[in-house]
DNA sequence: CGTGATTAGCGAAATGTTTCGCTAATTGTA
DNA sequence: TACAATTAGCGAAACATTTCGCTAATCACG
């Protein structure tokens, strides 16, 4: 079996995965728009980083309809979770409270948040 | 003035800080015992990647006395919180909190670091 | 159909990171 | 002092990522 996202993205794909979580799938041309509009990239570029994901299986294309529809291979979620492991895992040494604390003292959070961030510990605990 | 930490360390680069950060200041052949351990580096390459650190000022040195003695620039907290910020804004677009909760169901934290959390989700509140 | 515009793809240049060979300088010790 | 071992530094190779020029394929429409 073929596990797409075997690959970490880097810091190009990482901003085109986050403009296809924006938009959903869309054509080479919306998602160029976004990134010319971001840093100034030649469309060939954008095709090319494009392809490049393909083989790396982050994303991937429907060619049924011209032109061809791209779309996230990983979910926010699941790219997330595994860069937030590489970073406890690569700074905090394993230590994700450290790097929760940072996290929470730079965030600006709405009370539900807070609850919702209290009740993950309250399960945590009762366990 | 001269602002450390100005470059986002790359990832041997951050596996040197993670190093330094344990050993504390330390001769080359310190650290690179312990690069070398992990992934079979050699010498000479240990001593590139801390003039390469040097310039982009992520470590620093004394000369004073030799071996030259090498200590890492930035604290494991300050490149941490960058790395949490980048993390934030490049993939959960702001949202801190999924972040948190990522981490925090990733970890296996004890009731006291729970606790840590808790007061300062207080402090949040409260404020 | 034929023509201009858009879309797709490839190879290679440009850039950045990591590696190491080779040489010079310094140190410890016989 | 002389010699071997260790430490320091440089330049360039090896490798990965990002960029784009150029060309081919496809499409829209007069």
């Amino acid at each position: 079996m073929v596990t797409p996202g075997q690959f970490q993205p880097t810091e190009v794909e990482l901003q085109m995965l986050r403009i296809l979580w924006e938009l959903g799938p869309s054509p080479v041309r919306e998602i160029h728009l976004r990134l010319n509009a971001a840093k100034g990239t030649n469309y060939s570029t954008t095709v090319k980083m494009l392809s490049v994901m393909l083989e790396k299986q982050l994303v991937r294309r429907d060619e049924s309809d011209s032109p061809h529809v791209y779309r996230a291979a990983v979910t926010r979620d699941s790219a997330g979770k595994r860069l937030v492991k590489d970073l406890v895992d690569k700074v905090y040494d394993g230590a994700a409270m450290s790097l929760v604390m940072h996290a929470l003292k730079n965030s600006k959070a709405s009370p539900e948040e807070v609850a919702q961030v209290r009740l993950l510990l309250d399960q945590m605990e009762g366990k």
